[in-house]
Order: structure tokens, then C-alpha cells, then sequence
DNA sequence: ATTGATCATAGGAAATTCTTATCGTGACTA
DNA sequence: TAGTCACGATAAGAATTTCCTATGATCAAT
């Protein structure tokens, strides 16, 4: 049982275009016995006779109407498929689905989203945002393209590139100003505020002052940084917040804030996908976009954060 | 340049549904090489990766996506095609154009439409009522799958065959119902009326007559065979009409019908198409239609006919 | 009857598609 | 950490399809 073939309906067309077997075979820059016999092919695979062939002219069929305007449907059809793909081959273009952790996604997405937009309109940006382990999980179920987290990831199946750098700065109450700055063994001795096991921010600062292992949760971890803040202002304790967030966070809070002497703690945010994905070089343009992205709230905010 | 081919959109849609080479293959009967092949083979052409490739799993890419739902959409569109043209070729389906001549069309249509509704139920009837001549003429244009006319045509591109005989009986006054039949001679003496000029009919009639040269129009011509008889009714003149259209024309008029003596004039209606048409397996079993149809007509009306 | 135009057919060349065999790469296991 | 397995890619030759040139057949017009 043969099938029918696309060549089989361009020839098709260009005939009833045509209505003659010598300048159809022409128009498809094949000779004209090709022709003959792809029709005749087409014919038998159909059980049914598409043309009448007389000596003066050469006419479709009742029947081979209707097939010609369905065949011309489906040769437009595969056209556009080839348009579709001609686009998107050139542009930036399609959905785009970002993870982004908490920590990182309130500060950078304003200014990021802007920017995709005006450097890649076609895209259509989807943003989700969760903590690390469930984009890692959806990253490597295709559920998302890729993710905006602190490195290292080292998940064997994911690429990862740097974004930008970021420090961590204290954040005490507005009493506190002119306390002096402790160091990494004297935050042991302050009540240290955390964000909810999981973010990856929580294990960082924890790290950071040499805590032994997790803390036994005190049942007043917060929920995101903003609600550390406003605890700080409230006089419940200290926090650590990344560079990034302090323009948003100390707006409104009574808080001041301050750098940390010698090896001050920070954190790699990049950029991973999976390493099969066809994205790959895409990917490398928006990670750029995300770098210009984080100067540009760098260089925005200078001013605001502490010396 | 190559092109895209429906083995490849069949095969990437088999792919696309089994996430997996292997699969896919055996799903589409072949190895899994030749499908390796044929979805590079896409790739390739469109510019554009379809798979993401993993060593756990295949899946589509973003854009990938979007061209599935396409190509699925043509694909069943072809299959379409496919369908379309088996059910052409099992039940006698579609547009049928049938010319028939003013002197047939009113006595034969109701009867034979309704047959053929009946025969072939997906059969789209589309009748054109004119004079031979224009109806010779639309068939060899392509306008007209076939016509029902007196025979002989003796046009080289057509074929023909016959359908039913019948002969003209007289219509005279229903005074002049007891006088003696005339012959062909005796019919000069008598006012004739007749069809205008370019109907067949008149033509056979002014030759049963043995007139030497169409008669110059007198201004009484008829339009149709109707109005002739109701002129008889009025006592103007005799006419001659076939038999067939007895029983229609004669109800309403006082009139007397006659057969003639011996050499009856008569006609044979017959079928004609173009020699090349596809149609002509299916129009010969019209065309049995058309006898059956006339066949009843005259065993219904047998009574009404002069004896 | 001859010629010209047109579509069909035939045979061998060219292109394509397919199959088998094999490679390379990850991922799981012992 | 090496071994094994699963899976897709690649290669080479065979099979199939498509195409071209040459020629045949038909029909209409001269």
C-alpha cells in the first residue's frame, strides 16, 4: 500500500493550475513524463480518476475539485510550517519558562522582565518562583527551560553559568547603628533571624556563622526577607539580606544596616539548564540580559547601601 | 534545498507520541535508524531542533510543541484525502450536471430525479433544460457531465447511446376527433404548428411532413409544447407531439389524438457524454436509470394513448 | 494522409530511503 | 569505579523510488 506524497499534490496543484502536463512539469522543474507518472501514481493510490485527458485540454474530475481545494489547504498548511519555523529560527521567540528563587525574584524581575521584553518581543516569558530543590526538579522534568539560583548546583545533568556576585549585609535594628560590626563568632551571641528551611539564603547565612548544623527551628523563621526585616525593625533580632534586596527591604523599616569586616559572606547567583537542551545558546543571551539587569540595579542603588 | 515530506511529519508525529527512537520506529515499521534519520532530516530543513534529546527521555521542544499541533492537523487532513476518495470510489457520489432538451425535460424529469435519488443517494443532480445545440456545445466545454437529446448527435468527440424510442402522435381539435388520420402528404394542407427554431422537435416534425425547407416563420411558433396544444385547444391549427408528453399536455386542452398510419414518426432519445469522461462507467449506469424511468413512464400511461 | 501537439510508456541513470552493524554516551549496579 | 545496559547517532551497502531521455499512441487540424 503506497501513500500519498506531498510532491504528489504539488505536482497535483501546478496541474490544475496549468491544465496541461508540459508547462505543469515545467512550473515543478521536472520533465514532463515525471509528471505523467506522479499523477498517475496519485490516481491509483486514490481509486479514483482525478483528471480527464482529451487531445485539446485537460480538466479536472467533479471529484478532483473537491480534492484540489483540500489539497491546496494542506500544501498551505505545510508552507506555514516552514514560515513557523523560518521565524523562529531568526528571532528570539516562543515561551520562555524562568525559575527564580525567593530571594533573588522581587529584586531582579522588574528591571529583568523589562528588559526581555524590549530585547526579545517575541518572547513570552513564564516566571516561577520556588525555592532551589523544586526548580532544580522541574528544570529536569522539562517543566521549566531554566532557573535563576545561587551556584554551585552541581547536578550533573544541568550546565550552569555566573550571573553577578553579591554580598550579605547586616541588618540591626536603627538602635544598633553605631554598635560595633561582629564578627562571624560574635553573631552566635545575637539572635539571628532566618528565612524557612529550604531557601538555599537561610543555609548560607547559617553557614556563614559557622553554626555547627541547622538550628532547631524556633517557630519564628520567616517567610521571605521582607518579614525578617520588618521583625529586625521591631527589635526581635538581627538579619543578613543579599546587597539586592536592600533598596526594596530597609524602605520602610526602622532598621540600619552595615557591612561585615574582612571575609565578607556572599553568594554566586547563575543561571543552569539542562545540557541537552536546544536552548542552550538562547539561554547564553538571556543570562546576558540578566547580567545587564543586575548592573544596572548595582549601579541604581549604589547609594543606598552601606561603605 | 529539500523539502519537508509527510513521511517525516508522519514519522515525527509517531515520535512525538512515544517519546522514544525505538518505539516510534517499530510503531512506523521501520528501524529506528531510518526514523533517526528522517527527524534529523526535519531538523535540518526547518533550521529548528524539534527533540530534546536526554539519555533518559525525548521530548519536544518549545517549538517543537507548536509543530506538533500542526503537522497533526495536516496529517489528518490528508488522511482526509484519503477517506474522501474511497467513498467516491465505492457509492456513486457527487455533482452529476445532466442537460436534457425542453421536449424530454418536463415528462421525464420528475419521474427519473426521483429515481435517482433513490439509486444514488449521494449523487448532487443538477439539471440544465435547453436546446440540443447549447447543450452539445456546454458538454464539449466541460459544463455538462452528460445530456439526454434525440439521436442521432454524430459529434466526433462524443459517445452516445440510446435510451428509449417513441413516436409523435396528432393533436388535432376535439371536433375534428372522427375525421380520417392524414397522411404525411395530407399534414401540407393543414395548418401546422410549430416548436421555434433551434428545437429538435420542430425539425423532426417538418421532416415527417416532407416540407422542402424550414418554413418561414409565420409569427405562431410555440415556445413549448404546451402552448401548442392549448392553440390546438383553440382551434388554430393541428400539432404533433411525442408520445411521452401525452399524458401532461393533453389533460387541460379539448383536444383529439391520433396515431398515424403506417410509417409512424417517431425519435430516439439517447445520452450523450464526452468519450474521455472518468464518468462514463457510472453514466452508463444512468443511463439504465433514465430507461427505467421512461420504461414506467409509459406503462403508467399506456391507457392514455390513442390506440 | 500528414503533421503537430499532447500525454503515456519504457529502460536505464540518479537520488533517496532503508536495513544491518557498530559506535558513543549516559545512567544504573555491583 | 568498573561493568553493563539502554538508547540514539553514524556508516555502508542494498533496495526502492524518482527522474530523464527516447519513443509510442492518440487526436485534431491541415
Amino acid at each position: 500500500m503506497i501513500n500519498i506524497t506531498l510532491k504528489q499534490l504539488r505536482y497535483f496543484e501546478a496541474l490544475t493550475r496549468h491544465g496541461h502536463f508540459g508547462r505543469a512539469a515545467d512550473a515543478c522543474s521536472i520533465s514532463q513524463p515525471a509528471l505523467s507518472v506522479q499523477i498517475k501514481d496519485l490516481e491509483e493510490n486514490l481509486g479514483v480518476v482525478l483528471f480527464e485527458r482529451s487531445a485539446r485540454q485537460v480538466r479536472l474530475t467533479g471529484f478532483g475539485q473537491d480534492f484540489a481545494d483540500r489539497a491546496r489547504d494542506i500544501l498551505r498548511a505545510v508552507d506555514e510550517l516552514g514560515d513557523l519555523a523560518r521565524l523562529a529560527k531568526d528571532r528570539m521567540v516562543g515561551r520562555l519558562r524562568i525559575g527564580v528563587i525567593p530571594t533573588v525574584a522581587p529584586y531582579l524581575l522588574p528591571t529583568l522582565i523589562q528588559r526581555l521584553h524590549k530585547a526579545h518581543s517575541g518572547l513570552d516569558v513564564h516566571i516561577r518562583e520556588t525555592m532551589t530543590q523544586k526548580l532544580i526538579s522541574e528544570l529536569l522534568d522539562g517543566r521549566l527551560d531554566t532557573a535563576i539560583v545561587a551556584l554551585p548546583v552541581s547536578e550533573p545533568g544541568l550546565a550552569e553559568t555566573a550571573l553577578f556576585d553579591e554580598k550579605f549585609v547586616l541588618v540591626r535594628s536603627a538602635q544598633e547603628a553605631a554598635a560595633p560590626v561582629p564578627s562571624p563568632e560574635g553573631m552566635r551571641e545575637m539572635k539571628l533571624l532566618l528565612l524557612e528551611e529550604g531557601h538555599c539564603f537561610r543555609d548560607q547565612a547559617v553557614s556563614f556563622c559557622n553554626f555547627r548544623s541547622t538550628l532547631p527551628s524556633d517557630g519564628l523563621d520567616g517567610s521571605s526577607l521582607s518579614t525578617l526585616v520588618q521583625m529586625v525593625g521591631a527589635g526581635i533580632g538581627v538579619t543578613l539580606i543579599p546587597e539586592m534586596a536592600v533598596p526594596v527591604e530597609t524602605r520602610s523599616a526602622p532598621v540600619s544596616l552595615a557591612r561585615f569586616k574582612g571575609d565578607e559572606p556572599g553568594r554566586t547567583i547563575g543561571m543552569v539548564w539542562r545540557k541537552t537542551s536546544p536552548l542552550a545558546p538562547q539561554l547564553m543571551e538571556i543570562a546576558d540580559v540578566v547580567r545587564l539587569s543586575a548592573e544596572q540595579l548595582r549601579t541604581e542603588n549604589q547609594h543606598l547601601l552601606p561603605s
